[in-house]
DNA sequence: CGGTATCCACCATGATACTG
DNA sequence: CAGTATCATGGTGGATACCG
């Protein structure tokens, strides 16, 4: 027998989706960890099809779950990066074992 | 240099969570996996909050992407019960990288 | 350049009622 | 017991325009 416990104890993936869980924070995130610190302008170029709107809505959101780090530099032009915090860093465990799976998995693409 | 190849090719974690981020699909998967077949109605019961509609929903998406397996019994009462594929047990690591994360993260719960 | 302020559309979620 | 059908709603995502 496993356990009795709750399934957040167990598994707190929603908690871990709530957090990255936006449309766009996992390509975010996916850049500044693998690719280190972004321009504003950088990401937006980066990820098709994203708006300036999202990108800071999604961006603010990493930051206020300690994900993502703003650093402003008080220039002209204006000068704004981010990069991946600790924490993110950490995920990468994570981003590796859905990707181990994805490429893994028997079904792929079936003829459907 | 780590790459230049697009986010989707080294992460595919948004299709990942195109599959299995639903509301409820974590919290099914993870009973599936972890504690084995299941009845519909004993999913009901150990998932606190979910409907029946909902519940329903979340298990005919996971059984289209491969996840999920229902056996339909043809008995009085009827009995359909469930149970994770072995593309779903291969999601084992994926939790377990989140768990680990979750739990390992230097930010738990600040004083805010 | 790097935002913010509005406003809107859509779809996932969910409440409720009915059924084989 | 295990659903389906229907309708309501709220939040996420997004288009657009303006600002320091």
């Amino acid at each position: 027998m496993m356990d009795t416990k709750t399934q957040t104890d167990l598994c707190p993936a929603p908690l871990v989706f709530a957090m990255i869980g936006g449309k766009w924070k996992l390509t975010i995130l996916q850049i500044l960890i693998f690719h280190g610190t972004k321009r504003f302008g950088e990401l937006r170029r980066e990820i098709d099809g994203i708006t300036q709107t999202m990108l800071t809505k999604q961006l603010r959101a990493l930051e206020d779950d300690g994900l993502v780090q703003r650093q402003i530099y008080a220039e002209v032009p204006p000068r704004v990066e981010y990069n991946a915090t600790d924490d993110a860093l950490a995920l990468r465990p994570a981003f590796e074992a859905m990707h181990s799976w994805w490429v893994g998995r028997r079904a792929p693409s079936t003829s459907k």
